[in-house]
DNA sequence: TTTT
DNA sequence: TTTT
């Protein structure tokens, strides 16, 4: 009887990192901020905004998404599960990591846009990234976008 | 065995109704609007976006926060459970309504504004809202809404 | 920006219904219950147990699962999204309905017994059905059910 | 624009650590077991159970609670936050470790009874821990724990 | 260190 | 209409 639930959006820290394995499998990894507004209480005290890192690893059909879409900054919503590993250090000293194992990832829509000048979010609500990669592959959307760099059809992931 | 649990993130449809009772208790209702973008198959069908209204019920010391910041268009987040009550129409027909009872309500930053012009989200993240009012206190309303015209049965958005 | 997540651990009160179409596709439903325990306040108000009734849909890969293994009296995990739509009663009468959308099924532990007397659920936390439908095929597990009827390989959902 | 959501359902590792400090505040800890099931693939690689273990960090109202009424084997549900804290080791090499700030915990039936062979849950669904010390009152501990040997540094359980 |  |  047991359930280990993790649900956060926020905004990614630095491009994924994408590493393949020989076995054919391929794992990304990325940092994800998500952030607590501060406050101040009645009786004064000041409590900070603070912001949380989140180490999230993707496996499997995610990861080329992954790759391909998620970037630096990107708005993202992330589904998955709790995991800490552990390693041992330069000094032989165990060490722990807690990340993020993804179920599933989607594009959040924050009005940012990227580095290049397009906006990848225009509307409203989760682009069914991750999960339209899983179960049907799409054609040119409806309000396709117009960014001339990347208007190829299988250029969009959604 | 048993959990009843629902996330929203949303556009509340319009002002709150509130009503408060001899007893002393008090409960604000408001529909909540969540989109799911649209988008378009590989064999050409198009699958519109959708927009699904909840029906969101807030009681005790919610209330007066819903009563004071929560407006049309506000952008907010709502954690609670589904309850789906039956209730006689004026035929004598049972009728069902589902509604979201709400454990926690948070302002969303939208980076929307309200019609009076001042910024009520210029932070990142969650305006702590439902925790809020248990660490810091808010004035009571000076004008609870009683009024009639807002009681009548079509005032039922569903 | 839209979120609408449910989440719900419960029992199912009949079997599914599973209806194929013409177009190839299927639909599963079933009524799921869950239930919070009553208790008994300070100033000795009962407030009872209360079930509440949830309509749960289940399309495409998960259909073939939920009628093979999801049966009355089951104890599954459903996450997915609510949905209220609308159709004209025999009067003409708009009516709504609000139906759980599944995004995933999992069998949950509760250590009850089919009317068979085998015991479906032995293990420890979810058994990974709907997932694993859609990702892999398993082999017999470590510890096979020893019902007789449903002991061949491909009858195995995991 | 960011929510940090963790939901856990899973059984204690031992008796939670309470501490009470000369502000008034108290803190508990406790680790929280979350199992999922082992497996074997069509290839037939096995994949065994997996237990994580998850740092819960408990503050306010709830850990009279927690103190109270959370043992060694409870069965809980807990909802919360992900943070991660920094602190120097003995070798003064900072060194991170992952909780999980719980903002709801309640009891979950596991049909499991305590050592004086009582049955603490004997209902369906969640008892409402967390909620009922809003609505009714709890007894304060008698003896709360300050003893100095559980402040030393080794006390970290990560 | 838990639980099934 | 389920479950404890």
């Amino acid at each position: 009887m047991s359930l280990n639930k993790v649900i956060l959006i926020g905004n990614v820290g630095k491009d994924p990192d994408v590493r393949y394995f020989d076995s054919g499998t391929a794992v990304a990894n990325f940092p994800l901020a998500t952030s607590e507004r501060g406050y101040t209480l009645a009786n004064g005290t000041v409590v900070p905004e603070r912001t949380e890192w989140h180490n999230i690893v993707v496996r499997r059909d995610q990861v080329a998404f992954v790759e391909k879409w998620v970037k630096k900054g990107s708005g993202v919503y992330v589904e998955g599960k709790i995991r800490t590993r552990s390693y041992d250090d330069q000094s032989g000293v165990k060490r722990y990591v807690t990340e993020i194992h993804a179920d599933r990832i989607e594009f959040y829509n924050t009005g940012t846009r990227p580095a290049d000048g397009t906006t990848t979010n225009a509307g409203t609500g989760f682009q069914q990234g991750g999960q339209a990669q899983q179960t049907t592959s799409y054609q040119q959307p409806a309000q396709p976008d117009i960014s001339s760099e990347s208007n190829s059809a299988d250029d969009l992931p959604f």
